[in-house]
DNA sequence: TCTGGGGTCCTAGGACCC
DNA sequence: TCTGGGGTCCTAGGACCC
């Protein structure tokens, strides 16, 4: 594995023809890890998690020392340490994660306008019309990949492909730190051999489906009658699969994506059983998620309210308004009703969510609301809680007053 | 071993309309 | 008297992705 050595490595074993291998996929390396090592260096080469401490948390990032011992993304904590108890645990700093992130996204836009940012460290760049700027996409790639080091200190990962589904795949077999071209004639040779879990889309119980009809590979799928693939996994799913398993992906790099829903939830670090507690929540969610309607000038039309139970059954309640709204009181309100609705006061309760959907534009937009309306659907519903519960019932903790950077 | 938080998309059933 | 089919909206749940 070279690491961090600040030259180009080039998976592919002898030069290929890039010719039309215009979409580039790029994956910044253990993200959030390798960020934190930017300021601590006397932790490299060792085991480094960046997650949180408490008796549910995940790992959100793991560097590649802990992944040699089994630590993945999205593992308990628990579990983590038990398997890597010499790692250094970070809590993470979101906010420096999204200025890395600002900075390199801003680096591929000095090689193509069309970057479609996927998350905070992957997107994918059509690199079609930078040519003539820029030289073939390998080139492009590598001058993207040496500016990143360069000015970050950071490593990615770079797949180069005919369409989007073949540039990730091959951008994930390129990690860590590397480049990998397929040109667009091995398209099919690059995917048959894959296991069917490289599939976009092909998750854990899907992938039971298909193993129950034999398919192993991709290039099984492609040489499944439809019928049968519909019948194990659906109309749209199936359509899909057998698609991207032909190679076969016309999806455009798109810059703007609308935004469907926007929403909050969270685990409680114990079961909870008190509805102050359950509305605490849901009074913050409601505002965090009304503030960043009114950021973005979005109303919102459905309020869903999500409860997870002591043994992980989840439920969701969801109430369409005939008005759509962007304050958190109205939010809230609809959380409530829906809460008082499903029957679930009293239960132990693990997490709680509030989520609004069927977005649209509307509403004052930014700069002409008033930030201190938060504030006021805060206080009002806090003095419903302290009524139906009683004075003091309601901890300062929920008291959260807004700030204008929100 | 015991499961985060941000999302997207799909399915299926029922209501309602034409 | 009994019954079609398509379209849209709403709700609940689940799979999946990073």
């Amino acid at each position: 594995m070279s690491k961090q050595d600040g030259r180009s490595r080039q998976v592919n074993e002898t030069p290929v023809d890039d010719t039309g291998a215009d979409i580039l996929h790029i994956d910044m390396d253990a993200f959030f890890a390798s960020v934190e090592l930017l300021s601590r260096p006397d932790l490299r080469g060792t085991p480094v998690i960046v997650g949180g401490l408490g008796p549910r948390s995940v790992v959100s990032a793991a560097n590649y020392e802990a992944r040699r011992y089994g630590v993945n993304s999205a593992m308990p904590m628990s579990v983590a340490l038990r398997r890597c108890p010499n790692a250094t645990v970070l809590p993470g700093s979101y906010a420096l994660y999204q200025q890395y992130s600002a900075q390199v996204m801003d680096i591929f836009g000095d090689f193509t306008p069309l970057v479609e940012k996927l998350s905070v460290d992957e997107a994918f760049l059509d690199v079609r019309g930078a040519r003539r700027l820029h030289g073939s996409p390998s080139q492009i790639a590598t001058a993207i990949r040496a500016r990143v080091f360069a000015e970050t200190g950071l490593t990615c990962s770079v797949g180069a492909a005919a369409s989007k589904f073949v540039a990730k795949v091959a951008s994930s077999r390129s990690k860590p730190d590397g480049l990998l071209v397929v040109p667009p004639d091995q398209t099919l040779a690059f995917l048959r051999p894959l296991p069917i879990s490289a599939l976009w889309g092909v998750g854990p119980a899907t992938e039971q489906q298909l193993e129950r009809l034999g398919l192993r590979l991709v290039g099984d799928v492609a040489d499944t009658p439809y019928e049968a693939l519909r019948r194990a996994v659906g109309e749209a799913l199936a359509t899909r699969l057998q698609h991207l398993a032909n190679g076969d992906d016309p999806r455009s790099v798109s810059v703007h994506r609308e935004e469907k829903s926007i929403g909050h939830e969270v685990t409680f670090g114990y079961d909870v059983t008190e509805d102050a507690d359950v509305r605490r929540a849901m009074l913050r969610q409601s505002d965090d998620a009304a503030a960043r309607l009114r950021a973005a000038g979005l109303l919102g039309r459905t309020v869903v309210l999500k409860v997870r139970f002591t043994d992980f059954t989840t439920m969701t309640k969801s109430r369409t308004l005939s008005e759509p709204t962007n304050v958190g009181r109205r939010i809230y309100e609809e959380a409530v009703a829906a809460w008082e609705a499903s029957g679930a006061a009293g239960r132990r309760i693990r997490l709680i969510g509030v989520r609004v959907e069927q977005l649209g534009e509307g509403g004052p937009g930014l700069g002409l609301w008033d930030p201190d309306e938060d504030w006021r659907d805060a206080e009002a519903a806090v003095d419903e809680v302290s009524a139906r519960f009683g004075r003091g019932s309601v901890k300062p903790a929920a008291l959260i007053r807004p700030s204008s950077d929100r």
